[in-house]
DNA sequence: GTCATATTGTTATAATATATCATTTTGTTT
DNA sequence: AAACAAAATGATATATTATAACAATATGAC
């Protein structure tokens, strides 16, 4: 299994060559989206690059801020829209609990999923697990209920190896 | 276990004597204040009753417009005021994806928790689990990464047993 | 009853997100 | 290449969710 897959590789560590992983997250969507017959344009590339600058959620102002100094006009709707996109291809997550974004290590993945996030709260950083001995646990319980799960979403909030 | 431990409970059904359970939530409410030396306030006790008028959760400003039709002056203060006493107090739950508030059926619970949620993506109800099995699962996972779980936090997008 | 503190009232504003219509770009057909 | 339809972006306005700041009132301790 590929070492993005595993947690403990996203909460950035020395030895971490953060321009090769955002490299390949970008040539990884351009392939996906050639493949799907979608078209990843210019500012939607940006905006992804925007989200994978870092493994740290960034807020829809925070990319509208930096795209401001870009393009002359940049409005709420130019990132929304470009964000709206890549989370339909899957190729990033909303965090919830932090009305933020973050690329997606698993665009790929064979079904859409809502996401396993570890999010430290001293450094903000996060890292998508797909542990599905959770959504098995997940799932199990819900159908106690006699629920049909969807989309299962997880947001662990707690502090990453580097800030414990 | 009691009942409102069990996942089916919280979604409606034939049967369901919500009047009794309203009561039951408030005055657990009112007792666990009391213990703890804290104020549940009129307004407060309000606040509470109509987030648990139902088992769908409600949003800061539909809580508002109800308050506006009973207090002259209720503002957005009021109510997001109240409701952080009460999720501080953990009588009531933030539900991320909705940006909506729903009563806590286990406030006494031993120690503090981020919410398992099971949420009707038809009807719009919830439901709370409580299963230290995913718990256990998100832990295990967590460790795996180095990371110390704080507050994990569950919300499963699906069909209720109603809505299926 | 006086006082300190907690709560609520009131006004303003910040932060996040969407609706709508005009314009431009792109790929397709001719 | 020109004309066209569809997709994407530009531009403006506004909706939705949440907080800041300070004044007034209510509460419990003494």
């Amino acid at each position: 299994m590929g070492s993005r897959l595993d947690g403990g590789r996203a909460f950035l560590e020395t030895g971490h060559d953060h321009s090769h992983c955002l490299e390949e997250a970008l040539d990884r969507a351009a392939e996906l989206c050639g493949k799907r017959g979608v078209r990843l344009t210019a500012l939607r590339r940006r905006v992804l690059e925007l989200v994978w600058a870092g493994h740290k959620p960034l807020g829809a102002y925070e990319i509208l801020d930096i795209l401001k100094g870009e393009r002359q006009g940049a409005a709420p709707p130019t990132v929304y829209r470009a964000l709206d996109f890549l989370l339909q291809q899957g190729l990033v997550h909303r965090i919830e609990s932090l009305n933020s974004f973050i690329g997606c290590p698993e665009p790929d993945s064979a079904k859409p999923h809502g996401g396993q996030f570890l999010i430290c709260r001293s450094c903000g950083s996060a890292a998508e697990l797909n542990d599905s001995s959770i959504d098995e646990a997940i799932r199990k319980s819900a159908a106690k209920a006699g629920f049909a799960v969807v989309r299962p979403m997880i947001e662990v909030e707690g502090l990453c190896p580097y800030c414990r």
